[in-house]
DNA sequence: CGCCGTTGTATCGACATAGATACAACGGTG
DNA sequence: CACCGTTGTATCTATGTCGATACAACGGCG
């Protein structure tokens, strides 16, 4: 118990790939690529034409779409230049939910995130608080939405007391402070507060990873890495360097418990 | 420009479907239950009679997995029971990873986010800044390793200057401070701030949304809403009610910008 | 040595999905 | 009224995936 997995760069790598679900129709990549190109080419014909695909069945797909989301395209056969298709306002608007989807997507594969083993103590509606290696950290669980039409298996929504579970805190959520000028607790609604030293920073073009060493309360064990994102002029207005003693702060609302797998 | 999408529950609604991606290999809750299986049953044969799958499907599925993402099932055959299978651990490293992945896109389903329009006015490296209703923000963009497979169209990574896109705030990222007492701005990483007034509090179990009205002050627009989700507990402790002046603060690293379809 | 249940491997058919093709219906335009 | 390119609709075929089935190989155990 308490047992800290080694955060990295590859804590959270590898690509994905995200489709919304509604009535049980996937919308996917290929989807998007599709009323994409209807924007584009202003008909579904040409923008078969353009993608490649037989006309035929991307209109059935477009038909199949629209049972599930509603209206995506409005069509019109005859007239000027023999008809035409345009996106629909609800078309776009889906366009851009499924944009947002594979953006939050990507994020998860490229910012590093932290990954503590601990088990629950607590359990307090949709707020848990788990022991862990650096003590008593407090973080949502279950989506309360995200189930699974594919995965019937153990239902992983809700955690209890006594579970082993992960503590995924993503480097984006968290917020250094420095050390000295020690925020008042009372004036924020930060929940989650740590106190360490900066071990490392990966300089990026403007982003910098910066890892502090949090002394592992429990036992004799070694030092738990907490990764955190940082803007560079941040690193630079706080004058972060190896070794400096700073305090990191973050959300219970933006840490996730993951019931974990054994 | 700068017009407020209307932020709300429903903004980031929509269940989602996630998959990990290696060497185009997909990932997904399927086989993850196929792993769980295995662990539970001890054999892929087992684990296929209890999912009421084909078992030399299930074989060669695993055997098209592990192409793709090494050895995740150490299979041995006869002996004692005639042989048998045990995850290995890279399997349940790669069963955790895929629960973490689960996890955000659950949670990115059931957190409420903001949503404002705005179009771009520098780009640094991976930072950009965007101007919106309530002023010039900084967010990230683009995931650089979110690259899409199946969609090949347009190249939605990188923005330029001028380029229209929408700001993504997750309502779990925003950090509510008193007014009163304000922060040293050179104290903390966290760079995206506004002042306004709490507008509404929806009040969950544990888990309270605040929405915050900033006035517009790019011409006579309407307020714009940002939602912040926070513990009750802050909720308590802040004394938060409808009308407070309060400050609100997130970190330019947990701000997605997205390319706006037109 | 034979039994047993598993891992490997190969083959066949069912089924769903996609492309290919063909043709009717539509409604501005010349 | 004929022309045009599009939307609808139907049908056939190719392809890939999955289940079903069958059989050989393996190795501990009685």
């Amino acid at each position: 118990m308490g047992e800290p997995t080694e955060p990295g760069p590859d804590a959270a790598a590898g690509r994905g790939r995200a489709a919304l679900i509604e009535d049980g129709v996937e919308f996917d990549g290929r989807d998007a690529a599709l009323l994409r190109a209807v924007d584009a080419a202003g008909s579904v014909a040409g923008a078969a034409a353009a993608l490649g695909r037989s006309r035929a069945r991307a209109l059935s797909r477009i038909e199949a779409l629209e049972d599930a989301y509603g209206t995506l395209v409005e069509r019109r056969r005859g007239g000027e230049g023999g008809g035409g298709s345009r996106l629909a306002a609800s078309g776009r608007n889906l366009l851009d939910r499924y944009d947002r989807l594979q953006a939050v997507l990507a994020a998860t594969a490229a910012v590093p995130e932290t990954v503590l083993d601990g088990t629950v103590t607590a359990v307090d509606g949709e707020l848990a608080a788990v022991d862990t290696a650096v003590g008593e950290l407090s973080g949502l669980h279950g989506g309360s939405g995200g189930g699974e039409a594919d995965d019937p298996g153990v239902d992983r929504e809700r955690v209890a007391v006594g579970d082993a579970v992960q503590v995924r805190i993503g480097a984006d959520a968290v917020t250094v402070n420095d050390a000295a000028s020690a925020v008042d607790p009372d004036a924020t609604s930060a929940r989650n507060r740590l106190d360490g030293r900066v071990s490392a920073i990966d300089s990026g073009e403007t982003v910098s990873t910066v890892r502090i060493a949090v002394r592992a309360g429990d036992g004799g064990d070694a030092d738990v890495e907490v990764a955190a994102l940082i803007t560079a002029e941040s690193v630079e207005r706080l004058g972060l360097a190896p070794g400096d003693p700073v305090s990191i702060r973050w959300k219970a609302t933006a840490t996730r418990l993951v019931a974990h797998a054994e």
